[in-house]
DNA sequence: CATGGTGTTGGGAACGTTCCCATGAATGGT
DNA sequence: ACCATTCATGGGAACGTTCCCAACACCATG
């Protein structure tokens, strides 16, 4: 296709050693004399030459490129994470590229052995996987994204899950609602969601209600799982009597079961009360509006870059935890309910 | 931190030489005997090698890396492109980065070095530049996006631009309306709008309208064009008798100019006809919902993947340009109207 | 005038693979 | 029993960098 030209060959067209035109390429510093420097950067000009960092990796072991790793790069709270991390890491003069795994772990499995194999400096990652000791040995600087409650030693950002989820369900009893259904997943991140179903069923032993495990679903944060949720809710024998609002896991589950609630002639705000939690932008725009908690995804992306960036520079630096609140976006898909 | 293990020392641990070893982890069909491959995979697990594949790659000419670059990995229209092509070349053996570059020439450049510098196999990408020739020069097998009218050789996919655009005026026509303004960008995608702009220029002569450049609105295709687009059509003395529709150049666009128009009290749908152009999944969850047009994503990524397979295949084939028309989605933002 | 820095340079050895080629051992047909 | 294939193997040379070290020129200091 095209004769690559080396450095070698720039060497040459510019009369001066090798060794001489990769201290102009690589910024290590190794002092050039300006004259030098002008023939060097001639000749590299003339020639077309671009540096081919593969080998500069394979001797370095640096090859400035960031993997941020996301299961669902279709759900926006994980993408302005990574546009976020990438504002961060680009400006030290690292690559960023966006990994998409859509919670399968045969995705992850391969984004794991790129980076196992040498190909990224460091990771941001949203993993489905628990098994950190197996991150440990990919050698590869790691940030997780999300709280993990079993999690010590690896650097960690995310939001207080269970102060954004008390944040909601108190928000849901102080509106008069008594019967709170919650919907969350095994699957996947269920280290979240335990953390939200913990968070839930504290919650209502502190209020000294009883638990109903007929409004505990079990549904993936998604649009299908969304509609899994109006499905098994109306298919719950005499629902309205038996729950007044239940709190999603995610905004897309919870938009999503708005959407299915509605097509049934239900509606959230009025017949049952629905809350999100992550406000993504979509749920300021739908019909009613999405009452749910704002996560700060800017400030994760951003926290999670620096955390990498220290973990790049010293490697046995102890691991962090970093946490952000939430805050409570009040909309239109919870109303006042009176007290009977 | 790790003292890593190489083929040399798989061999050792083996009782083979290192060719034997790379017979085995090479996929490239080079005959080993029973016994000795059963012995080099007990080293390799028993050393828990993992190849370099930085070296493999500088060798070989080969990274199994496809970068998927998008404009705005935010805009779920992207994401679910670089979805589907994913499917597609992971099934090749491939592994699948996203890079995102807002839009920003600056971004755009640093994934152009990144491929320049030999890590990437293949890209697709959707490119603000116009620089074919510097496309071809990377030496990299590229796949386009979207549609462009200029370019020849280079492989493209993407929607019928003037089909798509046609099919909503036209609609907007059948529905009654007489004044419809326009809203695009020069921003980035020029290429498109200028597009959708000839197209609309050409649907108002063929009807025998008079264009009004008062109802032209060149905004960016983001949020904050939406915004913008309202105000500016708030600003515009006597809007109500000059504009009763407004095709927009995307659902991102449309939904935040419906949204900052209900806030000044103007109703899409009601007040003035609004159409988006896309159909992301949020246009369905809007108040009102969003008429527009669909884009078939699945099929774009799909086809673009199918493209560069065959490009990487044969880089001398043919180039190659697909089209997919777009889908009429009829929701709420547009009404019937009445012709006076 | 000797001494010791400091700045600049080039040669060669890494880095961890794959590729090419030569060698020797089996196999099969005549 | 002989030659021609095929198979299995190892040794070394790439691939294009960076890193280390030695060599040299230059300057200032004593």
């Amino acid at each position: 296709m095209k004769p690559k030209i080396s450095i070698i060959e720039v060497a040459r067209h510019a009369g001066v050693s090798k060794s001489t035109v990769s201290r102009v390429i690589a910024d290590s510093g190794g002092s050039v004399s300006p004259h030098a420097l002008e023939k060097v950067l001639a000749a590299i000009k003339d020639l077309g030459y671009t540096k081919n960092t593969l080998a500069a990796g394979l001797r370095s072991q640096k090859t400035w490129m960031i993997l941020v790793m996301v299961p669902d790069i279709t759900n926006p709270y994980w993408s302005e994470i990574a546009r976020a991390a990438q504002d961060r890491l680009e400006a030290e003069g690292f690559s960023v590229v966006v990994g998409n795994t859509d919670w399968l772990e045969s995705r992850e499995a391969r984004y794991f052995d790129l980076a196992r194999s040498g190909r990224f400096d460091g990771m941001v990652i949203n993993s489905v996987t628990n098994d950190i000791a197996m991150i440990h040995r990919m050698g590869v600087p790691v940030v997780l994204v999300g709280e993990r409650a079993e999690v010590q030693n690896i650097d960690t950002v995310g939001t207080d899950t269970i102060m954004a989820t008390r944040l909601a369900l108190e928000y849901l009893w102080t509106t008069g609602h008594r019967r709170i259904g919650i919907a969350t997943s095994e699957h996947g991140s269920e280290r979240f969601l335990s953390f939200r179903r913990r968070t839930y069923e504290g919650f209502l032993a502190e209020k000294g209600v009883a638990p109903d495990p007929g409004i505990v679903f079990s549904v993936k944060l998604s649009d299908e799982g969304g509609r899994d949720l109006a499905r098994s809710l109306l298919a719950l024998h005499d629902w309205r009597s038996r729950v007044d609002a239940i709190f999603c896991g995610n905004d897309i589950l919870a938009i999503a079961a708005m959407d299915a609630l509605r097509e049934a002639g239900v509606e959230a705000g009025k017949d049952i009360s629905l809350m999100g939690l992550d406000d993504i932008p979509a749920a300021a725009n739908t019909r009613p509006t999405l009452t749910t908690v704002r996560k700060p995804r800017a400030l994760i992306g951003a926290a999670a870059a620096e955390l990498l960036l220290a973990r790049i520079g010293d490697p046995d630096r102890p691991s962090e935890k970093r946490l952000f609140p939430g805050e409570l976006m009040v909309r239109g898909s919870v109303t006042e309910r009176h007290i009977i």
